[in-house]
DNA sequence: CTGTGCGATGTTCACGCTCACAAACCGACA
DNA sequence: TGTCGGTTTGTGAGCGTGAACATCGCACAG
């Protein structure tokens, strides 16, 4: 003989409707009580809170969204993320995410190609994700994010396009560590830049330049590379060779490191003979031979205010289009006065 | 005059019944064809998904989720993804996912108490994931995850637990660069170890005793520290006034950094009267000066094995407990014969 | 010619929630 | 006492999908 029916396969799960029997009211309440509707009673309120708590009931969030059209889910486009600025951003947008109420999925994309990153928006999507924040460092992603659904939210972390972006002040920190260089009394400072390709890279040698200009000083060429220490360490072998070189801006701190190693096997020391100064202030840059004087920058900040401009265009409430953070100078040893001539 | 009904506030998005009319059949075979059913014509499902794609159509995952009760989606629990290894772990993670077809939710966790970790579980648990992956490298955290509810499966990626584990084999490791110094020539090697309440730290403490002890050489003593840099630095002085010290292992890169530094200060060359060894591999690890030796780990295989084994516990296909992934050496200038005596 | 079995398709219901609307209730005031 | 404005609560419908069951057509054996 059949068992009573109901219990078929599925555990059969809490529900609203339990919670309401138990509470002795219907189960429109017990959505009114979940959904801070104000008029309820208090006393209902607490007695349907109880009855909640007794039953650990926790509500069906894909129930909701299906009637809702809203998941209280944001999606994050991540490229490069284990490299530090990127997992930083990551962190950092997460942990504002969080705060704010929201559930995190993450579509990771290998490369830049627009279609890789048309796909990603698309799973997200799917996902019904209510809005979308991307790690963004080239043209690229910015520019097919403007091609998403209108009705999708997007906003570019780093990098620069149509999109609504949030970023640092790339030119302000390349100033910052130019201008610092000069006033040590450097007559010109060269630089070691990053890919051609990516924005940041490109506005922190716009900034390095438009300082030595300003200071009537010589423009050195910058031709790009890397990221990496590698591509450091090949470009600050050349520099090395050049004894007319004094002070060395370099487009992060890996590259920073490289060039550093190369200037060591040159023979010249740094700060005596060369500075140096890095941009990212990665962990342990205050560890390397010598501690690196670099450009710091505010990951959580740059995380919250992605969130906070992403938030404001989905209420409709904002129309900014660019919010920059502004890095500052870690003066440590690898800087200092040229050497006497 | 009111307009037609039906087109209210929103948007009214195109669903299954929508398509199911346009191939001129009825919702249910639209949803047979989505989900590769056998039993229907050929001829039938082409002109179904003639009609999805003329469309546009995408189907609606909440409502999915809601009546099979399984999301496509994972959980996965950060702790320190700004870091490195637990940044590439998250990283491989979320690639093998998406292979499989899985979308990711992240909840990052900012201290490993357990009462956070227990709400990490409690916010995926909500939005309904398949399954969990933390990155777990403390106890806390596995036991946390043993105590999730029994639906849901979990699974550790580093350190050690009650719950089922992948994690590189620390010990291994450990072993290999130990052996490696005692194969120069050293008569002992020093250890600077990272936080004692890390199984990871731990593991490596044990394999580098495990090798000294085998090969007759003293054991000297190993007191735990961070896995920063300055304390790398801190215990690299310490060692450093010793001239009996002519080999360290270090719990990882970053320590190695700041130990390497202290020998500089304190005026000992490396390699020629200190060997230092790291752990890690991490980016850039070739260009500290000197390069660093030290353990490389495949984090990709981490992920892809972490994957492998939470799908086969899902499906109950698997009581697997533990999952080891071997390290292995990278050799650099860091290391060298003890000078002679 | 009828019955049987199987593949292809349709019908109906349930998943758990929110929304729109209706009903009940309460005090106030003419 | 009746009606009115407001608050509190209940009822029913519908969100888009998948599962169970019903139906239909057809081939083939008896």
């Amino acid at each position: 003989m059949p068992a009573s029916d109901g219990d078929r396969s599925r555990p059969r799960l809490t529900v609203m409707r339990d919670v309401a029997k138990l509470a002795g009211v219907s189960h429109q309440t017990v959505s009114r009580v979940l959904n801070n509707h104000p008029n309820v009673r208090q006393e209902t309120r607490l007695r349907v809170l109880e009855a909640m708590q007794s039953l650990n009931y926790r509500r069906n969030l894909a129930a909701r969204t299906l009637v809702t059209r809203q998941s209280d889910t944001l999606g994050i486009i991540g490229f490069e993320t284990t490299l530090f600025g990127p997992a930083s951003m990551l962190y950092a947008i997460e942990s504002a995410a969080r705060d704010a109420g929201y559930m995190v999925s993450i579509a990771s994309v290998r490369d830049l190609e627009r279609r890789h990153v048309t796909e990603a928006i698309d799973r997200l999507t799917q996902h019904a994700v209510d809005g979308v924040i991307a790690i963004a460092p080239k043209l690229t992603v910015t520019n097919a994010l403007a091609q998403a659904p209108p009705s999708l939210c997007c906003v570019a972390v780093g990098g620069a396009g149509e999109a609504p972006t949030v970023g640092i002040d790339n030119a302000a920190g390349a100033r910052l560590a130019t201008q610092h260089l000069l006033d040590l009394g450097h007559t010109t400072v060269h630089h070691v830049a990053g890919p051609a390709d990516w924005p940041e890279a490109q506005e922190r040698v716009e900034g390095w330049r438009q300082t030595l200009y300003a200071a009537g000083a010589v423009v050195p060429p910058a031709e790009p590379g890397w990221w990496d220490a590698e591509s450091g360490y090949a470009r600050g072998r050349a520099l090395a060779a050049d004894p007319r070189v004094t002070a060395i801006f370099c487009a992060n701190d890996r590259i920073a490191l490289g060039v550093l190693r190369a200037l060591h096997e040159a023979g010249r020391r740094v700060p005596e003979d060369v500075s140096i100064i890095g941009y990212d202030d990665m962990p342990d840059a205050g560890y390397f031979l010598p501690p690196l004087t670099t450009i710091h920058q505010d990951f959580s900040e740059l995380g919250r205010r992605a969130l906070t401009l992403l938030l404001e265009h989905m209420s409709g409430a904002s129309t900014t289009h660019r919010v920059l953070v502004t890095p500052n100078l870690m003066a440590r040893a690898s800087t200092a006065p040229p050497p006497p001539r």
